[in-house]
DNA sequence: GGAAATTACATAGGGAGCTTATGCAACTGC
DNA sequence: GCAGTTGCATAAGCTCCCTATGTAATTTCC
């Protein structure tokens, strides 16, 4: 498959795997609102903001869904505002999707709203733990992110 | 709301929070498999295993999901073998929900095949960053977890 | 002790979001 | 220019969440 450099990373994995797993659950159940966009839909749109418009085929691949659930997702998004449609100029059949300023709008109070509450509970930690985490998820960022994009092809 | 012994976590919590925030989703996307239980369902059966049967409505309030919700995933889980239900002997409305040894073995495949996956993701580091890694996943770890049961409330 | 309120769960209906299977129109290759 | 491939849409079905509502068992209160 891909580079495996070492043969046993060891009985180390627990840790890491507890951290991920906690990390999961603050994602989706701490840091979601109401009426929040899914995972895909905000990875996507953001992904849209990032990169401009794209095709919808290769945003299904890039968010690891068929394309029959992309073609849903673009048009929930449609219905709302968030993307816009158009025919690709080469190829009839192709379709492009755009994010709209409202569909960046959402994204900026998205994440606004994310950050504070995950504010709000950072404001529960102490002075100490809160200084202590602030050191340890700046020397834990880069592995971690060196690990989670490690098979991410593309 | 709660209790909130620092006025102002300061100016690092912003950063700490667009770290976490970003983590968090990468973890999400990079964890979960193709057939797995949902994040619900896991930490329902999970939830089974360490602390016994329980009562329904109490399994729905401790995963933050409605009481019509957690019945439907019961039955599902019931469907598929992995919980049994019985009528509580003290009072005959209750439902008493436990897990089945299929479903301790389910748990317990789940838990090796993400150990797997994990496993080679560790593969792709470095000794040395791995060696990083487990050192700050381990302080990491605990103020993770206190952050997660901060507001938790039952 | 019996009616009224509450509690525990089930059911109904609906939407998001994913899947596989399939259809169709547009592009590409020989 | 027909055949095969490609890009997307549609159909049918599942999970998993919701709100609204029903029902039976328990508790409360007169």
């Amino acid at each position: 498959m891909s580079t495996v450099p070492n043969a046993d990373p060891g009985e180390d994995s627990p840790a890491v795997a507890a951290v991920l797993d906690d990390l999961a659950v603050l994602a989706v159940r701490r840091l979601s609102a109401q009426g929040d966009l899914s995972l895909t839909a905000a990875a996507t749109l953001s992904y849209l903001d990032r990169n401009g418009p794209e095709r919808l085929s290769v945003l299904a691949s890039r968010q690891a869904v068929t394309q029959p659930s992309m073609t849903q997702l673009v048009r929930r998004l449609e219905r709302e505002g968030l993307v816009d449609r158009s025919a690709d100029d080469l190829d009839g059949r192709a379709v492009r999707v755009a994010v709209t300023d409202a569909g960046r709008a959402l994204l900026a109070e998205r994440r606004r709203l994310r950050r504070e509450r995950l504010t709000e509970l950072l404001g529960t930690l102490s002075p100490d733990e809160l200084r202590d985490l602030t050191r340890i998820a700046g020397e834990f960022l880069p592995l971690l992110r060196r690990l989670l994009q490690s098979e991410a092809g593309e």
